[in-house]
DNA sequence: AGTGCAGGCCAC
DNA sequence: AAACGTGGCCTGCACT
């Protein structure tokens, strides 16, 4: 079509993912705007608004997922027929799709969530100073690592800079390469190393945390979480992308599950707290750090505070985690108003 | 008609 | 050699 050549996929047709799309967009190739669009609806579409209508139970009038409690290497859930942990959120027209999840009537959903569970234990596995104080005063973790990073005021922050700090804050939890960071910032390799580099100064005992999880992973062939659950990465140590791959996962097993581990240890707590009360709530979803409920309109209030202090002390009483743990939460008709 | 893979895209 | 972790579902296509 005379567009100008992208990279080849492994089949060698051109890549057309929306990263490709994106940029021909931008440099004033309108088709792909539109296709771009196409995508989207389609997407919803088939996805959720046709597919959701099959689901529902002819019994209940509701949709009922199935959990798989040992479908994943990190110890989180995974849900399927249908999948309740990827319903939309991000866009307006996916925001639709969770408004057609709805309490019964003289109910509620209540979402229960825990804010930066991840980067939180990073600080406390880790002992991050920079991080851990951040925490404990309660400042926004994107804008205290853009002022840290950058080096400028907490005040002067502004949206770019707190987007670059956020993309570096996911990319760390992640394993990150300078690669994968210009990647997802569209800058240069050069910028991102430098803003890696920036980090790491930053963040000393991260970059250590880093090297001895691969090096204790490398001689033992598994990590583990903070409960000392075991996650084997039989490719450490080998040549090649499966070697770097099991490195990442390395970096990420810990922190992600020990994240599954706490949410798990709250929801048991939380099922006891509920079963010896007389208050009129269900649990009905768990979306990895987030607990989804459904309450008589009498008791929002009470569950909201008994269940997030549950969330929030999950840990104990094996455990005194170093960083406090934040439960936010909201609550309304439906899915979309209580998140 | 059923199976499997690749590419793409939704969530945390 | 690939290039940021964990998943599941959809379409299109090749294959049996």
């Amino acid at each position: 079509m005379n567009l100008p050549n992208g990279k080849k996929n492994k089949s060698g047709g051109f890549q057309t993912g929306a990263d490709v799309l994106e940029d021909l967009s931008i440099r004033g190739f309108e088709i792909a705007s539109y296709l771009l669009e196409w995508r989207k609806i389609s997407k919803l579409k088939s996805t959720y608004s046709d597919s959701l209508m099959l689901h529902i139970n002819n019994v209940t009038g509701r949709v009922h997922t199935s959990f798989n409690l040992a479908g994943t290497s990190t110890g989180r859930l995974s849900s399927s027929d249908p999948n309740l942990q990827n319903i939309p959120i991000r866009d307006t027209e996916g925001k639709k799709i969770r408004e057609a999840f709805i309490a019964k009537e003289g109910a509620k959903l209540l979402s229960l969530d825990y804010n930066q569970i991840e980067l939180r234990l990073l600080a406390h596995i880790a002992d991050v100073k920079g991080l851990k104080n951040a925490f404990k005063n309660n400042i926004d973790i994107h804008s205290s690592t853009a002022s840290q990073i950058f080096k400028v005021n907490l005040n002067d922050v502004d949206a770019l800079l707190r987007r670059k700090a956020k993309a570096i804050n996911f990319g760390i939890i992640y394993g990150i390469s300078a690669f994968g960071l210009s990647k997802n910032l569209k800058i240069t390799r050069t910028e991102a190393q430098e803003f890696i580099d920036n980090y790491f100064k930053q963040f000393p005992e991260i970059r250590d945390y880093m090297n001895t999880t691969v090096e204790t992973a490398k001689t033992t062939g598994f990590v583990t979480t903070l409960f000392n659950r075991k996650i084997h990465l039989p490719n450490i140590g080998t040549k090649g992308p499966l070697g770097g791959f099991a490195e990442r996962a390395a970096i990420n097993a810990p922190i992600q599950g020990s994240a599954s581990d706490i949410i798990k240890r709250a929801m048991i707590k939380i099922h006891e707290f509920l079963k010896s009360s007389e208050l009129d709530a269900d649990l009905l979803l768990q979306v990895h750090d987030e607990l989804i409920f459904e309450t008589n309109n009498e008791t929002i209030d009470e569950i909201k505070k008994r269940a997030s202090e549950i969330m929030e002390q999950a840990t104990l009483p094996y455990l005194d985690l170093n960083v406090p743990l934040k439960v936010e939460g909201g609550h309304g008709i439906n899915w979309s108003v209580a998140h």
